[in-house]
DNA sequence: AAAATAAAAACGAACGTTCGTTCATATTTG
DNA sequence: CAAATATGAACGAACGTTCGTTTTTATTTT
Protein backbone atom coordinates (compact mmCIF):
# COMPACT_ATOMS: atom_id res chain seq x y z
CA UNK A 1 0.00 0.00 0.00
CA UNK A 2 1.89 3.11 -1.27
CA UNK A 3 1.06 6.55 0.95
CA UNK A 4 -1.24 9.10 -1.23
CA UNK A 5 1.64 10.56 -2.63
CA UNK A 6 4.04 7.78 -2.90
CA UNK A 7 6.73 9.17 -0.54
CA UNK A 8 9.79 6.52 0.48
CA UNK A 9 9.72 5.68 3.72
CA UNK A 10 12.87 7.81 4.11
CA UNK A 11 10.81 11.10 2.93
CA UNK A 12 8.06 10.41 5.40
CA UNK A 13 10.43 10.07 8.67
CA UNK A 14 12.32 13.17 6.91
CA UNK A 15 9.56 15.32 6.91
CA UNK A 16 8.19 13.86 10.45
CA UNK A 17 11.36 14.74 11.96
CA UNK A 18 11.28 18.85 9.89
CA UNK A 19 7.98 18.76 11.48
CA UNK A 20 8.68 17.63 14.73
CA UNK A 21 11.21 20.35 14.67
CA UNK A 22 9.10 22.84 13.45
CA UNK A 23 7.06 22.79 16.68
CA UNK A 24 9.34 22.74 19.13
CA UNK A 25 11.44 25.77 17.87
CA UNK A 26 8.26 27.60 17.85
CA UNK A 27 7.42 26.43 21.57
CA UNK A 28 10.92 26.86 22.97
CA UNK A 29 13.60 28.63 20.42
CA UNK A 30 16.51 26.66 18.54
CA UNK A 31 18.72 26.31 21.13
CA UNK A 32 16.27 25.18 24.06
CA UNK A 33 15.34 22.51 21.96
CA UNK A 34 17.22 19.19 22.02
CA UNK A 35 18.04 16.30 19.42
CA UNK A 36 16.44 14.01 22.05
CA UNK A 37 12.89 15.91 22.49
CA UNK A 38 13.07 16.30 17.99
CA UNK A 39 13.42 12.15 17.91
CA UNK A 40 10.93 11.46 20.58
CA UNK A 41 7.95 13.80 18.73
CA UNK A 42 8.68 12.31 15.48
CA UNK A 43 8.42 8.95 16.87
CA UNK A 44 12.09 7.70 16.21
CA UNK A 45 15.19 7.29 18.31
CA UNK A 46 17.54 9.19 18.51
CA UNK A 47 20.69 8.02 16.23
CA UNK A 48 18.00 7.68 13.44
CA UNK A 49 17.72 11.77 12.52
CA UNK A 50 21.11 11.60 11.63
CA UNK A 51 20.20 8.96 9.06
CA UNK A 52 18.13 11.96 7.24
CA UNK A 53 19.58 15.80 8.53
CA UNK A 54 23.64 15.61 9.30
CA UNK A 55 23.41 18.48 12.15
CA UNK A 56 20.71 19.91 14.30
CA UNK A 57 21.54 23.85 12.10
CA UNK A 58 21.04 21.57 9.38
CA UNK A 59 17.39 20.59 10.33
CA UNK A 60 16.79 24.39 10.82
CA UNK A 61 18.08 25.55 7.62
CA UNK A 62 15.60 23.11 5.94
CA UNK A 63 13.03 24.59 8.34
CA UNK A 64 13.64 27.74 6.73
CA UNK A 65 13.22 26.95 2.92
CA UNK A 66 10.47 24.72 3.52
CA UNK A 67 8.01 26.52 5.91
CA UNK A 68 8.53 30.10 5.00
CA UNK A 69 5.36 31.17 3.24
CA UNK A 70 6.59 33.74 1.23
CA UNK A 71 6.27 31.55 -2.14
CA UNK A 72 2.40 31.35 -1.26
CA UNK A 73 2.28 35.18 -0.48
CA UNK A 74 4.10 37.22 -2.76
CA UNK A 75 1.37 36.11 -5.52
CA UNK A 76 -1.43 36.77 -3.26
CA UNK A 77 -0.29 40.53 -3.04
CA UNK A 78 0.90 40.80 -6.55
CA UNK A 79 -2.34 39.49 -7.71
CA UNK A 80 -4.41 41.32 -5.30
CA UNK A 81 -7.29 43.36 -7.01
CA UNK A 82 -9.11 46.53 -6.45
CA UNK A 83 -10.94 49.09 -7.81
CA UNK A 84 -10.25 51.71 -5.35
CA UNK A 85 -6.85 51.54 -2.73
CA UNK A 86 -8.71 50.91 -0.19
CA UNK A 87 -10.13 47.22 -1.79
CA UNK A 88 -6.82 46.59 -2.94
CA UNK A 89 -4.89 47.15 0.25
CA UNK A 90 -7.95 45.49 2.06
CA UNK A 91 -7.37 42.43 -0.33
CA UNK A 92 -4.04 42.29 -0.02
CA UNK A 93 -4.11 42.43 3.25
CA UNK A 94 -6.84 40.08 3.80
CA UNK A 95 -5.18 37.65 1.66
CA UNK A 96 -1.69 38.09 3.58
CA UNK A 97 -3.37 37.37 7.02
CA UNK A 98 -5.58 34.28 5.39
CA UNK A 99 -2.35 32.57 4.55
CA UNK A 100 -0.27 33.83 7.44
CA UNK A 101 -3.04 32.81 9.26
CA UNK A 102 -2.43 29.09 7.96
CA UNK A 103 1.00 29.40 9.07
CA UNK A 104 0.80 31.82 12.18
CA UNK A 105 4.39 31.09 13.56
CA UNK A 106 6.41 31.87 10.23
CA UNK A 107 7.00 35.09 11.89
CA UNK A 108 8.27 33.40 15.05
CA UNK A 109 10.45 31.85 12.77
CA UNK A 110 11.71 34.83 11.78
CA UNK A 111 12.61 35.95 15.45
CA UNK A 112 14.11 32.96 16.34
CA UNK A 113 16.98 33.81 13.01
CA UNK A 114 17.27 37.41 14.65
CA UNK A 115 17.99 36.25 18.31
CA UNK A 116 19.85 32.89 17.68
CA UNK A 117 21.56 33.69 14.52
CA UNK A 118 21.65 37.15 14.12
CA UNK A 119 19.14 37.09 10.56
CA UNK A 120 21.80 36.14 8.63
CA UNK A 121 18.84 34.55 6.54
CA UNK A 122 16.33 36.65 6.93
CA UNK A 123 18.40 39.78 5.39
CA UNK A 124 18.59 37.59 2.40
CA UNK A 125 15.18 36.74 2.12
CA UNK A 126 14.07 39.87 2.07
CA UNK A 127 16.59 41.19 -0.30
CA UNK A 128 15.26 38.71 -2.59
CA UNK A 129 11.43 39.54 -1.83
CA UNK A 130 11.18 43.15 -1.40
CA UNK A 131 12.33 44.20 -5.28
CA UNK A 132 9.55 42.11 -6.25
CA UNK A 133 6.99 43.58 -3.68
CA UNK A 134 8.45 47.26 -4.33
CA UNK A 135 6.72 47.96 -7.93
CA UNK A 136 3.32 46.81 -6.44
CA UNK A 137 3.57 50.02 -4.01
CA UNK A 138 5.56 52.43 -6.75
CA UNK A 139 2.61 51.19 -9.39
CA UNK A 140 0.24 52.48 -6.47
CA UNK A 141 1.41 55.55 -6.32
CA UNK A 142 1.49 56.21 -10.20
CA UNK A 143 -1.49 54.79 -10.28
CA UNK A 144 -4.22 55.83 -7.47
CA UNK A 145 -5.36 58.94 -7.17
CA UNK A 146 -6.37 58.96 -3.93
CA UNK A 147 -3.23 58.09 -2.27
CA UNK A 148 -1.78 60.41 -0.28
CA UNK A 149 2.19 61.33 -1.07
CA UNK A 150 4.00 58.78 0.12
CA UNK A 151 7.18 57.31 -0.61
CA UNK A 152 6.63 53.49 -2.16
CA UNK A 153 9.30 52.28 0.35
CA UNK A 154 7.42 54.05 3.62
CA UNK A 155 4.01 52.40 2.22
CA UNK A 156 5.62 49.35 2.06
CA UNK A 157 7.46 49.31 4.49
CA UNK A 158 4.44 50.44 7.04
CA UNK A 159 2.47 47.66 5.33
CA UNK A 160 4.84 45.15 6.53
CA UNK A 161 5.37 46.75 9.73
CA UNK A 162 1.18 46.65 10.01
CA UNK A 163 1.78 42.55 10.36
CA UNK A 164 4.63 42.85 12.44
CA UNK A 165 2.91 45.31 15.12
CA UNK A 166 0.02 43.32 14.82
CA UNK A 167 1.50 40.02 15.75
CA UNK A 168 4.45 41.21 18.37
CA UNK A 169 1.74 42.80 20.29
CA UNK A 170 -0.99 39.95 20.30
CA UNK A 171 1.96 37.74 22.06
CA UNK A 172 3.15 40.77 24.55
CA UNK A 173 -0.17 42.13 25.53
CA UNK A 174 -2.19 38.60 25.77
CA UNK A 175 -3.48 37.57 29.54
CA UNK A 176 -2.88 41.42 30.08
CA UNK A 177 -5.59 44.29 30.64
CA UNK A 178 -5.25 44.98 27.49
CA UNK A 179 -5.95 41.43 25.71
CA UNK A 180 -9.19 41.56 27.69
CA UNK A 181 -10.55 44.92 26.24
CA UNK A 182 -9.57 43.96 22.93
CA UNK A 183 -12.58 44.02 20.24
CA UNK A 184 -12.79 40.98 18.32
CA UNK A 185 -11.71 42.29 14.71
CA UNK A 186 -9.16 43.97 15.91
CA UNK A 187 -6.77 43.27 12.79
CA UNK A 188 -9.48 44.45 10.54
CA UNK A 189 -9.42 47.65 12.79
CA UNK A 190 -5.31 47.72 12.18
CA UNK A 191 -6.43 47.40 8.43
CA UNK A 192 -8.52 50.18 8.93
CA UNK A 193 -5.95 52.63 10.74
CA UNK A 194 -3.54 51.85 8.47
CA UNK A 195 -6.08 53.05 5.83
CA UNK A 196 -7.88 56.48 7.06
CA UNK A 197 -5.94 56.75 10.34
CA UNK A 198 -7.09 57.62 13.76
CA UNK A 199 -8.20 61.04 13.52
CA UNK A 200 -12.03 61.66 11.58
CA UNK A 201 -10.51 64.95 9.99
CA UNK A 202 -7.98 64.49 6.87
CA UNK A 203 -5.39 66.49 7.32
CA UNK B 1 38.79 57.21 47.33
CA UNK B 2 35.07 56.53 47.03
CA UNK B 3 33.07 55.74 43.71
CA UNK B 4 31.21 59.27 42.33
CA UNK B 5 28.39 57.29 43.57
CA UNK B 6 29.66 55.70 46.06
CA UNK B 7 28.50 52.61 45.29
CA UNK B 8 29.46 49.46 47.33
CA UNK B 9 32.19 46.61 45.64
CA UNK B 10 29.10 44.33 45.25
CA UNK B 11 26.91 46.94 43.66
CA UNK B 12 29.93 47.65 40.94
CA UNK B 13 30.48 44.12 40.29
CA UNK B 14 26.70 43.05 40.04
CA UNK B 15 26.72 45.54 37.64
CA UNK B 16 29.07 44.32 35.50
CA UNK B 17 27.62 41.24 35.45
CA UNK B 18 24.02 42.67 34.35
CA UNK B 19 26.10 44.33 31.45
CA UNK B 20 28.13 41.86 30.60
CA UNK B 21 24.97 39.31 29.89
CA UNK B 22 22.97 42.11 28.23
CA UNK B 23 25.00 42.60 25.94
CA UNK B 24 26.26 38.38 25.17
CA UNK B 25 22.35 37.86 24.94
CA UNK B 26 21.78 40.45 22.43
CA UNK B 27 24.31 38.64 20.63
CA UNK B 28 24.01 35.31 21.16
CA UNK B 29 20.42 34.81 22.74
CA UNK B 30 19.51 33.44 26.02
CA UNK B 31 20.06 29.65 25.67
CA UNK B 32 23.41 29.97 23.50
CA UNK B 33 25.28 32.23 26.31
CA UNK B 34 26.54 30.45 28.87
CA UNK B 35 27.87 31.44 32.76
CA UNK B 36 31.35 31.06 32.06
CA UNK B 37 30.58 33.80 29.01
CA UNK B 38 29.46 35.94 31.35
CA UNK B 39 31.68 35.56 33.96
CA UNK B 40 34.77 36.26 31.60
CA UNK B 41 33.22 39.45 29.72
CA UNK B 42 32.17 40.27 33.28
CA UNK B 43 35.95 39.86 34.59
CA UNK B 44 35.55 37.83 37.77
CA UNK B 45 35.48 33.87 38.42
CA UNK B 46 32.54 31.58 37.62
CA UNK B 47 31.23 30.78 40.85
CA UNK B 48 31.54 34.71 41.96
CA UNK B 49 28.19 34.95 39.84
CA UNK B 50 26.15 33.53 42.53
CA UNK B 51 27.17 35.89 45.23
CA UNK B 52 24.91 38.39 43.15
CA UNK B 53 22.58 36.27 41.20
CA UNK B 54 20.83 33.05 42.41
CA UNK B 55 20.46 31.61 38.71
CA UNK B 56 21.08 32.60 34.88
CA UNK B 57 17.32 33.62 34.40
CA UNK B 58 17.61 35.87 37.33
CA UNK B 59 20.12 37.90 35.68
CA UNK B 60 18.00 37.98 32.75
CA UNK B 61 15.11 38.97 34.81
CA UNK B 62 17.16 41.87 36.15
CA UNK B 63 18.05 42.85 33.03
CA UNK B 64 14.36 43.35 32.03
CA UNK B 65 13.89 45.26 34.79
CA UNK B 66 16.61 47.42 34.84
CA UNK B 67 17.35 48.01 31.30
CA UNK B 68 13.56 48.61 30.17
CA UNK B 69 13.10 52.02 29.71
CA UNK B 70 9.48 52.58 30.35
CA UNK B 71 10.27 53.97 33.25
CA UNK B 72 11.60 56.80 31.54
CA UNK B 73 9.34 56.55 28.56
CA UNK B 74 6.08 56.13 30.69
CA UNK B 75 6.06 59.89 31.97
CA UNK B 76 7.08 61.26 28.73
CA UNK B 77 4.04 59.68 27.32
CA UNK B 78 1.46 60.79 30.56
CA UNK B 79 2.96 64.34 30.17
CA UNK B 80 2.72 64.87 26.38
CA UNK B 81 1.33 68.29 25.78
CA UNK B 82 -0.98 69.15 22.74
CA UNK B 83 -3.94 71.38 22.08
CA UNK B 84 -4.83 69.11 19.38
CA UNK B 85 -4.75 65.20 18.85
CA UNK B 86 -2.33 65.58 16.50
CA UNK B 87 -0.05 67.07 18.44
CA UNK B 88 -0.42 65.37 21.16
CA UNK B 89 0.05 62.17 20.04
CA UNK B 90 3.18 63.84 17.87
CA UNK B 91 4.73 65.16 21.14
CA UNK B 92 4.35 61.11 22.84
CA UNK B 93 5.30 59.61 19.93
CA UNK B 94 8.28 62.25 19.20
CA UNK B 95 9.34 61.75 22.83
CA UNK B 96 9.09 58.21 23.00
CA UNK B 97 11.32 57.58 19.57
CA UNK B 98 13.97 59.70 21.20
CA UNK B 99 14.27 58.14 24.30
CA UNK B 100 13.74 54.61 22.41
CA UNK B 101 16.78 55.80 20.39
CA UNK B 102 19.10 55.70 23.09
CA UNK B 103 18.68 51.67 24.01
CA UNK B 104 17.72 50.77 20.60
CA UNK B 105 18.47 47.00 21.69
CA UNK B 106 15.61 47.08 23.85
CA UNK B 107 13.51 45.96 21.05
CA UNK B 108 15.63 42.37 20.90
CA UNK B 109 15.16 42.10 24.46
CA UNK B 110 11.90 41.72 23.57
CA UNK B 111 12.23 39.48 20.63
CA UNK B 112 14.30 37.00 23.09
CA UNK B 113 11.45 37.40 25.69
CA UNK B 114 8.96 36.12 23.03
CA UNK B 115 11.18 33.15 21.10
CA UNK B 116 12.66 31.52 24.39
CA UNK B 117 10.55 32.52 26.96
CA UNK B 118 7.17 33.24 25.19
CA UNK B 119 6.85 36.48 26.65
CA UNK B 120 6.63 35.26 30.54
CA UNK B 121 8.65 38.13 32.12
CA UNK B 122 6.82 40.56 29.67
CA UNK B 123 3.75 39.69 30.84
CA UNK B 124 4.24 41.20 33.76
CA UNK B 125 5.91 44.09 32.91
CA UNK B 126 2.88 44.94 30.53
CA UNK B 127 0.40 43.82 33.47
CA UNK B 128 2.39 46.62 35.41
CA UNK B 129 2.38 49.31 32.77
CA UNK B 130 -0.45 49.42 30.72
CA UNK B 131 -3.23 50.27 33.50
CA UNK B 132 -1.17 53.07 34.01
CA UNK B 133 -1.11 53.78 29.86
CA UNK B 134 -4.76 52.68 29.03
CA UNK B 135 -6.14 55.73 30.93
CA UNK B 136 -4.49 58.31 28.54
CA UNK B 137 -6.04 57.03 25.85
CA UNK B 138 -9.37 56.18 27.47
CA UNK B 139 -9.38 60.06 28.03
CA UNK B 140 -8.36 60.83 24.60
CA UNK B 141 -11.49 59.26 23.45
CA UNK B 142 -13.39 60.64 25.69
CA UNK B 143 -12.03 64.21 25.56
CA UNK B 144 -10.95 64.57 22.17
CA UNK B 145 -13.47 65.17 19.27
CA UNK B 146 -12.28 64.63 16.32
CA UNK B 147 -10.72 61.47 17.14
CA UNK B 148 -12.77 58.07 15.00
CA UNK B 149 -14.32 55.74 17.34
CA UNK B 150 -11.88 53.47 17.94
CA UNK B 151 -11.80 50.97 21.31
CA UNK B 152 -8.86 53.03 23.49
CA UNK B 153 -6.99 49.23 23.80
CA UNK B 154 -7.01 49.33 19.80
CA UNK B 155 -5.35 52.93 19.98
CA UNK B 156 -2.69 51.75 22.65
CA UNK B 157 -2.09 48.47 20.81
CA UNK B 158 -1.32 50.48 17.28
CA UNK B 159 0.16 53.16 19.10
CA UNK B 160 3.16 50.78 20.18
CA UNK B 161 2.90 49.29 17.20
CA UNK B 162 3.73 51.52 15.40
CA UNK B 163 7.36 51.04 17.06
CA UNK B 164 7.64 47.79 16.71
CA UNK B 165 6.58 48.10 13.37
CA UNK B 166 9.35 50.64 12.53
CA UNK B 167 12.33 49.36 14.50
CA UNK B 168 11.96 45.52 13.00
CA UNK B 169 11.21 46.57 9.71
CA UNK B 170 14.56 49.05 10.48
CA UNK B 171 16.03 45.83 11.34
CA UNK B 172 15.33 43.24 8.60
CA UNK B 173 15.23 45.98 5.64
CA UNK B 174 18.48 47.36 6.54
CA UNK B 175 20.85 47.16 3.51
CA UNK B 176 17.84 46.05 1.13
CA UNK B 177 17.01 48.34 -1.65
CA UNK B 178 14.07 49.15 0.37
CA UNK B 179 16.64 50.76 2.87
CA UNK B 180 18.42 52.14 -0.05
CA UNK B 181 14.85 54.00 -0.94
CA UNK B 182 14.08 54.76 2.54
CA UNK B 183 13.11 58.72 3.07
CA UNK B 184 14.94 60.65 6.07
CA UNK B 185 11.91 61.55 7.78
CA UNK B 186 10.55 57.90 7.67
CA UNK B 187 9.68 57.54 11.51
CA UNK B 188 7.46 60.93 11.22
CA UNK B 189 5.69 59.39 8.27
CA UNK B 190 4.84 56.06 10.49
CA UNK B 191 3.20 58.75 13.39
CA UNK B 192 1.50 60.63 10.08
CA UNK B 193 -0.20 57.01 8.90
CA UNK B 194 -0.98 56.35 12.25
CA UNK B 195 -2.38 59.66 12.74
CA UNK B 196 -4.13 60.24 8.78
CA UNK B 197 -3.79 57.16 7.42
CA UNK B 198 -2.71 56.45 3.43
CA UNK B 199 -5.27 57.95 1.60
CA UNK B 200 -6.48 61.11 0.69
CA UNK B 201 -10.58 61.07 1.43
CA UNK B 202 -11.68 59.85 4.68
CA UNK B 203 -13.79 57.47 5.46
C1' DA C 1 45.10 55.59 63.48
C1' DA C 2 45.83 50.92 64.09
C1' DA C 3 44.33 46.45 65.02
C1' DA C 4 40.73 43.10 65.35
C1' DT C 5 36.80 40.99 63.56
C1' DA C 6 32.81 39.71 61.09
C1' DA C 7 30.61 39.93 56.71
C1' DA C 8 30.83 40.05 51.85
C1' DA C 9 32.84 38.70 47.73
C1' DA C 10 36.00 36.05 44.78
C1' DC C 11 37.82 31.87 43.54
C1' DG C 12 38.08 27.60 40.66
C1' DA C 13 37.77 22.69 41.19
C1' DA C 14 34.17 19.40 41.27
C1' DC C 15 29.31 17.58 40.71
C1' DG C 16 25.63 15.67 38.34
C1' DT C 17 23.20 16.37 34.08
C1' DT C 18 22.37 17.13 29.53
C1' DC C 19 23.99 18.20 25.18
C1' DG C 20 25.04 16.94 19.97
C1' DT C 21 27.06 13.40 17.73
C1' DT C 22 28.96 8.68 16.69
C1' DC C 23 28.95 3.84 16.41
C1' DA C 24 28.26 -1.09 16.17
C1' DT C 25 24.43 -3.67 15.47
C1' DA C 26 19.77 -4.99 14.28
C1' DT C 27 15.79 -4.54 11.40
C1' DT C 28 13.20 -3.15 7.47
C1' DT C 29 12.76 -1.97 2.76
C1' DG C 30 13.01 -2.17 -2.35
C1' DC D 1 20.42 -9.86 -0.63
C1' DA D 2 22.24 -5.45 -0.70
C1' DA D 3 20.95 -0.78 0.68
C1' DA D 4 18.53 2.04 3.53
C1' DT D 5 16.86 2.95 7.95
C1' DA D 6 16.21 2.24 13.03
C1' DT D 7 18.19 1.41 17.44
C1' DG D 8 20.01 2.92 21.99
C1' DA D 9 24.27 2.62 24.41
C1' DA D 10 28.40 5.28 24.65
C1' DC D 11 31.44 9.47 24.06
C1' DG D 12 33.54 13.67 25.20
C1' DA D 13 32.36 18.30 25.80
C1' DA D 14 29.77 21.80 27.87
C1' DC D 15 26.21 23.16 30.77
C1' DG D 16 24.26 25.46 35.38
C1' DT D 17 25.09 25.09 39.94
C1' DT D 18 27.42 23.94 44.46
C1' DC D 19 31.06 23.87 47.66
C1' DG D 20 35.04 24.62 50.71
C1' DT D 21 38.26 27.83 50.88
C1' DT D 22 40.79 32.17 50.43
C1' DT D 23 40.84 37.02 49.86
C1' DT D 24 38.93 41.48 50.17
C1' DT D 25 35.97 44.85 52.20
C1' DA D 26 33.48 47.24 55.81
C1' DT D 27 32.82 47.93 60.53
C1' DT D 28 34.02 47.90 65.39
C1' DT D 29 37.23 47.97 69.01
C1' DT D 30 41.40 49.51 70.80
Amino acid sequence: MPTKETLKKGEVTRLAIEDAAFRLFMEHGFHATSMRQIADRAGLALGGIYNHFSSKEEIFTAIIMDKHPYKQILPLILNAKGDTVEELIHNAAQAMVSELGKQPDFLKLMFIEIVEFNGEHVNLLVREVAPKILPVFEKLVKVRKNLRPFHPAILLRSFLGMFFSYYITEILLSGSVVAKLMPRNSFEQFVDIYLHGILKEPA
